[in-house]
RNA sequence: GGGCCCGUAGCCUAGCUAGGAUAAGGCGGCAGCCUCCUAAGCUGCAGAUCGCGGGUUCGAAUCCCGCCGGGCCCGCCA
């Protein structure tokens, strides 16, 4: 059952009203503006406009309660069956709640972080937008590999491979040991010319796939990916599949690039082979191959994205904005050799107070200090609480994980963000904690209602009260969110939604006692707390947070 | 110099794709609520020329143009 979107078809149906003058409003449970356009060609008052269609319409299903007209707007209201069907749709459900069946497949890229040091705060910005979709997307009923594109080519990859053979890895965890010959050999650089020349060497001997280069590359990166993997995991952000691109060198996909280009006349042949991109409206060339002979990112880009062509229908990538011009680029290179290119989620950068972030000069602050210092303040919080230090330790580590995937995913992504410690250690409400709290609520009220041997749930629309009708119509509109989130590819609207939640779900817990001597009222109430923790574990869960049961 | 993005109360954010009914929340401030299902909660008060100026429209935070402020990009880097 998919309740609110089965209430928007039927309302649909119903009158003929197109999507662009049907949405969500306070006053109604969905209210339509077409009164307002109509009017203009009919030389009438909105009003008036709207009482005709009313007369139109052919209601029919169960779950339109009844229509109003007011100032102009159409206002629907979803009925008795409706929200009784809601109710009992969540408890008949229950995990399964709110899933699609979309179909289809999507390759979700995301992460894809440089293999020259630890994750920082800039990057999980992408893993949790990415991993989020990545679950609503599962949700939804579409078959997902996520993929991480493993940049093992690039100037920085050898530059760290050529710091860990300069200078040897310590004995830490890897990725932060390879920032810091990383950091150390882009210092040297500066000053001592011979080490361009080496890396050059270098990168020349690795593209030629020379057999100790690629021992070198491979040792260095797959450590440095170990340590990556590791703070994901702790983000609770999982890959399918660890793509490298030197792959596409190895494999023909780069020289069929060639060819595709040069078949429609795109590619140029100089000292380097380049693609003038004046006809795009670009005013530079892109270079796809070195004087030296080595590919560049670009190139290797075009070669995942002809491999993603043939091998799935639909594919996300997930980029910060400074990836802008490279990344359009790259869709009109795609569309001019008659390729689909990957519709793309942009993310504007989190910087620090200080300044914007970065990897090379050591400025940064890496995911595993925030998730270590966030634990240690959501520790503080639980200490003196009545759990086994097992159980201290795994709250805190839930809330100190939900806290930091909450804050990045609940603002929109084109929004800059500037990262500020008191807010990332702020527990309060609008955070993934308040979620969290709720959710223990609800348990725990069911919990205390099965000790009394009350365990029986019987939601009755004649019971319902406003704050619980509001409640309720919130739960209908899981898997609308969800489809929602599938096509403006904006996680942060999902967030919002279960938030809502919670908030008119405290407001219900406060004006309505639960466990009651009145046994009709009390089934009722349960059913409707039972159905909240339901949606909101089921919630929590695509926003890759854990619901605790108690914190 | 050119391109893209952001600019909503002291601070942070939602709403902008498909223009409409009182601009919605949080933090901080002030005043309150635990003999009652977890106070990581709740209630009330104060706080906004929706960056500025034009335009389109019956109607603009939302669309268009110009400007101001901030960020990112314009490498044979990624």
């Amino acid at each position: 059952m998919v309740m609110f979107r089965a209430f928007y078809k039927e309302v649909k149906r119903a009158t003929g009203i197109d999507d662009r003058f049907l949405r969500e409003s306070d006053h109604a449970d969905l209210a339509s503006t077409v009164a307002f356009k109509l009017a203009k060609e009919k030389r009438k008052k909105p009003q008036e406009v709207a009482e005709e269609l009313l007369e139109s319409f052919e209601i029919s299903g169960d779950y339109i309660g009844r229509i109003e007209i007011e100032n102009g707007y159409i206002n629907f209201f979803a009925g008795q069956e409706f929200f009784e069907d809601t109710i009992n749709a969540i408890l008949d459900e229950d995990y399964r709640y709110g899933e699609l069946k979309l179909g289809g497949e999507v390759i979700v890229e995301h992460t894809s972080a440089n293999p020259d040091g630890p994750l920082h705060v800039g990057h999980i910005r992408n893993s949790i937008i990415g991993d989020t979709l990545v679950r609503i997307f599962r949700k939804a009923g579409i078959r997902v590999n996520a993929q991480y594109y493993v940049n093992d080519m690039g100037r920085q990859s050898a530059m760290a491979v050529l710091g860990a053979a300069r200078y040897g890895i310590g004995s830490g965890k890897p990725d932060h040991e390879i920032a810091k010959v990383y950091i150390r050999i882009n210092a040297d650089a500066e000053e001592d010319e011979s080490i361009n020349a080496k890396l050059e060497e270098l990168m020349i001997r690795y593209e030629r796939g020379e057999e100790d280069a690629v021992r070198m590359f491979r040792d260095v990166i797959e450590r440095a990916l170990e340590g990556v993997k590791e703070t994901l995991e702790r983000l609770n952000v999982r890959h399918d599949s660890f793509i490298w691109e030197s792959e596409f060198v190895r494999n023909g996909y780069v020289e069929r690039i060639f060819r595709m280009l040069e078949e429609r006349g795109l590619l140029e042949r100089d000292d380097v082979l380049k693609v003038s991109m004046r006809r795009f409206g670009y005013e530079k060339d892109v270079i796809l191959r070195r004087e030296n002979g080595t590919t560049l990112y670009i190139t290797r880009d075009l070669a995942y994205h002809l491999w993603k062509n043939e091998n799935c229908e639909r594919f996300v990538n997930i980029l910060g904005s400074d990836h802008k011009l490279i990344a359009n680029q790259l869709s009109d290179l795609l569309r001019a050799i008659n390729l689909k290119p990957p519709e793309i989620v942009f993310f504007e950068f989190v910087s620090l107070p200080e300044g914007s972030m970065s990897t090379r000069k050591g400025k940064f602050i890496s995911a595993d200090e925030l998730i270590e210092r966030t634990y240690q303040e959501a520790r503080v919080l639980i200490e003196d609480r009545d759990f086994s230090d097992e159980d201290k330790e795994r709250i805190a580590r839930a809330v100190a994980i939900g806290a930091l995937r909450f804050d990045f995913v609940r603002v929109s992504p084109e929004k800059p963000m500037t990262f500020d410690w008191k807010k990332a250690l702020d527990f309060e409400r609008q955070t993934a904690s308040y979620i969290q709290y709720t959710h223990a609520r609800a348990c725990s009220i069911l919990r205390k209602a099965v000790e009394m041997g009350y365990a029986d749930l019987d939601f009755r629309y004649d019971l319902m009260d406003e704050t619980e009708r509001e409640l309720v119509l919130l739960l209908s509109k899981f898997s609308f969110n969800i489809e929602k989130v599938v096509k403006s590819l904006k996680p942060s609207t999902f967030a919002e939604y279960i938030l809502d939640i919670a908030e008119k779900f405290n407001d219900f817990y406060h004006k309505n006692p639960v466990i009651v001597n009145d046994s009709d009222t009390r089934m009722h109430r349960l059913a409707i707390v039972d159905a909240t923790r339901i949606v909101l574990r089921n919630g929590l869960e695509l926003l890759g947070i854990e619901a605790l049961e108690r914190m």
